[in-house]
DNA sequence: AAGTGGTCTAGACCACTCT
DNA sequence: GAGTGGTCTAGACCACTTG
């Protein structure tokens, strides 16, 4: 039997470049495991002899998945798989004069079960109707509180969530998911809006109601692409700032 | 006299790669205006050997330059400067449910030169005092006024504004801009916050003094790094909206 | 010193565009 | 068919990291 690690020299759809079926193939390799997040995979010769295609083409896929936020390269130590999104900072929208990078103390304020809205279900991906778990989070800094959340997670995955202590919870979401219901966040989108206070919320930031509030809409994906998170957080619109560069 | 095409070969500076001073090489070429905006370039394989690298060498160049915006490649034709920014649609921050890459029709104003304050000074980059030119612009959509403008310009660059007849000076302002006063805008920021409107301000945009607004302040950058434009924006703040994604 | 990714070369062939 | 950019190969050497 023959047992050589090449695998059968990559197949290229028509049309399809061989890099590209390559960086196809790596995909498939890490989306199911067999590289876990912020692990190293195996050297570049090694990948290329493995999949059967010489060295130039195999950087090329690599090169492909890296541009695609899949992996990340370090010169002279490997190449590594990325951990989910860190924290995508929720606090680059807004200037509440803070230090760089501090990270807001966070409180949940509600954690309930329900079943998905119309809306709800649309932008999660998942059907009318289906379980969710549903968190309110208020963030501060300073003492003060910045941001109000709401946020959904589908539930069968995050079940784990549901009776863990709040405490447990800690001031970053994304980490917290991926040590507890190993669900890592590969990426996000987020969409920017413009809205006024309702009371609830007002009272909750410390604003008066009508207050105009910023409101940052987030859906987050995991890496197969399954939407695993929506949020929607509310916060002073005179605090909003974000900078775009355009070529 | 050695008159052959080829260049001295690159000589990289320490700690720099040869494709990236082969990149500075063509830069500064295009910046010289040997190959003008929309303009072609000659072929990887002619300008490999007129840089003296191998073709994957200048190849990597090109990529370089390809991916700060500087030119385009398209299979088969060639290879481009690329021409100014066509305009960088402010539509793509509001929703006025215009259709779709409408461009909405243009009034300036006021048109007058001044001074350049500390604050506009140090945002075009000039020294404070010198002398710009302000316009004011209005713009709507079907006939609904959307959007106030407030501009300045660096004048010895844009004298050709100064006296040209308003009527001329079309929809798109950077066209214009290339046409008449041979400035081709090659990269922009965008920086958007949230404000209220001033009485006057609301009077334009016919909306009600106090009515939140989003300003989008934006600095315009030719191809040799340098402001050409300062641009403050407001538009109706609940008509704003914007999708960023992050990986 | 050994192992990794990054750069560079020289040459072949493919896919697209225009005449 | 001629010319362009895009892909692929095989091999060499460089630069960074770690033991």
């Amino acid at each position: 039997m023959d047992k050589v690690v090449t695998r059968k020299p990559v197949e290229p759809d028509p049309g399809q470049s061989r890099y590209a079926a390559v960086a196809e193939a790596l995909r498939q390799r890490i989306v199911n495991g067999e590289w876990p997040p912020g692990t190293g995979m195996p050297s570049e010769t090694s990948l290329a002899s493995d999949h059967g295609v010489a060295l130039g083409t195999l950087r090329q896929a690599l090169t492909l998945l890296s541009k695609q936020g899949l992996i990340e390269r370090r010169h002279g130590k490997g190449t590594f798989v990325r951990s989910g999104l860190a924290g995508a900072p929720m606090l680059r929208f807004f200037r509440f004069g803070a230090g760089d990078g501090e990270v807001p103390e966070s409180r949940i304020l509600t954690r309930k079960a329900a079943v998905a809205s119309p809306d709800v279900a649309r932008r999660l991906g998942v059907a009318r109707g289906e379980p969710v778990l549903r968190l309110q989070r208020l963030r501060s800094l300073a003492g003060q509180p910045r941001l109000l959340e709401d946020i959904w997670l589908p539930l069968p995955v995050f079940d784990a969530l549901v009776d863990v202590p709040l405490a447990d919870i800690g001031n970053l979401l994304y980490p917290f998911f991926e040590a507890t219901c190993g669900v890592a966040v590969a990426r996000a989108t987020d969409e920017i809006g413009f809205a006024m206070l309702s009371a609830a919320q007002a009272k909750a930031l410390d604003l008066q109601a009508g207050h105009p509030c910023a409101v940052v809409t987030r859906q987050a994906y995991d890496l197969a692409g399954r939407c695993v998170e929506l949020r929607i957080t509310h916060g002073d619109a005179f605090a909003f700032h974000y900078s775009v560069t355009i070529t």
